[in-house]
DNA sequence: GTTGTCGTGTTATCATACAACCCTGATTGA
DNA sequence: TCAATCAGGGTTGTATGATAACACGACAAC
């Protein structure tokens, strides 16, 4: 049998759990916004841990937009609207039926997206698309060269809408499915999906190549549907026509296994 | 006449100049995924702050996923798909067109989860609703009360999608918009406004409540629209319906006056 | 060739000290 | 009485030095 080592948890450094566990207290209603935190001393000595390696963690959620600090007062928990950041962490990516809501939400992004670009694309962003779809068919399905030119193709489709927020939030969210994906590992690979993906790319192309928002969104929305039901996500609906009241079936059945330990 | 004081410019502690020096570095390639950073000493002398300054700056980059360091090894920098965290920072926020866009990418979330939120909404969503219309009905338009209803209304559609990512993700891009505004500082009020904003609340709630995914979407692309138009966002198209191919009007005119200092 | 050991360089953590700043309360002066 | 000033303690921000844990290459021992 094959041994299965692990990267092994490399100790999270000691900030890392201060910010962790600061984090659920505010997150679980204990530190409410605009309470006062202990003093960095006294979570020092609370933690056991030394004045720095809490400072390390305050800087953290400082950044985050969790708590903000001011010389000479003290460390307040913020409002919970002024994170400044959206992060998805890796526990709640592993629970089951997140997997298939983030799919949902990046079906929602993309096949809008996809319409936008048909009507706003640019010669260089055809260009990007075609280059990266290249990249595709020369490399092995499945591949770490496949899944980048996977996602610059469509981190290309994004950046055609001329709307830099497009492309960054599409490619966080596809990143995150990635390792929802990676995560359940169940992922099979065959020649016929290279084919079949590679001709699902290619007319979105067309379609956006052709100025034809309509088509775009469509062929976007057929690229999605076979993506999830090659991933094993049953259905497959990404409900991302808001015309059509998508019946909602309703299926139990998740994302179960995970890569052991 | 009244004083603009802003937050500013309660120094934006050394730590956080360090962190984003580096950040910049690794934006513009300086620094490429793989490479490894200067050693902490170095960056401190380099910086001329102390040790402790660059350890907090680079605690901050490793919890946003932009660098990863080891023990006995050093620091290098993360792919840039690693990001764990989506940030829009606040200088980017002022740049013109980013105010537009982000209003886009809200439409695009919102005319379709309303659509969703339709099809799958519980009676205790149709109660958050109702309940955060309450609020705004007794609140006067654009105080603090009103807003925070305001965006409760929206969080609770979102949230009856039965998909947490879906507020996750509206109320951060919605506060990202509210900051724009506030920064822009081009919003006027009348007891108009509050009317009719309500109106198009309660449209858009009614058709939720009647299961018409279609209508509620409708409902929504209408407030957005004439929501785009109170804070002077000319022409008001959120290109929110994929089937019209959208005529792209470019508008240079964007926003230019913030608070000074 | 493999293993064990050591030395060097780096990060992780600790401990202490001082500067900058806020807040409060007492003192002072009118 | 009232306001201004000032002193002191408490807190965060920064600097500095030291130690532990770890990675890695060099080199000797077997």
């Amino acid at each position: 049998m094959t041994l299965k080592l692990d990267k092994v948890n490399r100790g999270p450094h000691l900030s890392t759990l201060v910010a962790s566990s600061i984090s659920r207290e505010i997150a679980q209603g204990r530190l409410k916004p605009g309470d006062q935190l202990p003093t960095e001393q006294a979570l020092a000595t609370t933690f056991g841990v030394s004045r720095n390696v809490v400072r390390e963690a305050i800087a953290r959620l400082r950044s985050e937009g969790r708590i903000w600090s001011q010389q000479g007062r003290g460390a307040f928990v913020a409002d919970a609207t002024n994170a400044t950041v959206l992060t998805i962490d890796y526990e709640t990516l592993q629970r089951a039926g997140s997997f298939r809501n983030l799919f949902e939400l990046r079906g929602m992004l993309e096949v809008q997206i996809a319409a936008l670009a048909a009507t706003r694309r640019s010669d260089a962003d055809i260009a990007a698309m075609e280059q990266a779809l290249d990249g595709m068919r020369t490399a092995p399905y499945g591949s770490v060269a496949w899944l980048k030119n996977d996602l610059g193709f469509h981190r290309a489709v994004a950046e055609a809408t001329q709307n830099p927020y497009m492309g960054q939030f599409l490619v966080f969210v596809s990143e995150r499915v990635r390792e929802s994906i990676l995560a359940a590992g169940n992922q099979q690979k065959s020649d016929d999906m290279a084919r079949t993906t590679l001709g699902e790319h290619e007319r979105i192309l067309a379609a956006i190549k052709a100025g034809d928002a309509k088509g775009a969104s469509a062929a976007m929305t057929r690229h999605l549907a076979g993506a999830a039901s090659r991933v094993g996500l049953p259905g497959g609906e990404v409900s991302a026509k808001p015309a059509s009241p998508a019946r909602h079936s309703r299926l139990r059945k998740a994302v179960r296994r995970r890569a052991a330990g």
